[in-house]
DNA sequence: GAATAATACTTCGTGATACGATGTATTGCG
DNA sequence: CGCAATACATCGTATCACGAAGTATTATTC
């Protein structure tokens, strides 16, 4: 998919990746996968960004010798979530002035 | 909305305000603008890319003492739409994932 | 008739951000 | 032993939406 129209998404795709247990940056990915294409670097610096904007929390924990850092959603993040799911009309809106163009 | 967000999507918004008829830049913001919200640095920035890529072109005509552009869209541009419709799927797929969060 | 809004287009600098490239380090498999 | 998979991190780059500011004309309002 478009680079550009990715913007945005991921970091509710990644909120949503941990939205029902916490997990970690691997298999995050594994997870977001099927449905949108992330590369590591970009998945890092968006746990990095939802995290200093407190959507959610982070704990290092051995595994297997090395570390893994596990990341749970907050209230905010699961607030995010709720907000992206009301966004969505106006998304669904634009989708129809853009198939049909139809002015108002 | 979110800045983010609307990357990807303003580029066929422009393209969907002249797919049936030329216009002008004042007049494609008015149109657009029910739907999003648009600055004028950002459309002609939008229309300057566009038209690098071959999705449109230009002519001006002198319209109340003054130069106006109008853009008319080419078949690149048409197809570009196409396109977008198509990408669309993948785009629902990607809300259901963060609405429902099936892992798949 | 002077001031203001609307029309119409342009340029510049900035901040946000997705990505490739690269690096480090361990485990598991053939 | 070599290679893939796991796991995380950093850096530089290109793209791009926006605000701010500028130029210039016409239409409206007081």
């Amino acid at each position: 998919m478009d680079i550009q129209l990715k913007r945005g998404i991921l970091d509710v795709c990644v909120l949503a990746a941990i939205k029902d247990e916490e997990s970690y940056g691997y298999k995050i990915i594994k997870d977001v996968k099927p449905y949108i294409e992330m590369s590591e670097s970009t998945l890092y610096t968006i746990l990095k960004r939802l995290e200093l904007s407190n959507m959610l929390t982070v704990r290092s924990e051995e595994h297997g010798g090395r570390l893994r850092k596990y990341y749970k959603i907050t209230k905010a993040g699961l607030n995010r979530l709720a907000e992206f799911k009301s966004e969505w009309s106006e998304i669904m809106a634009i989708y129809q002035f853009v198939i049909r163009g139809d002015k108002r």
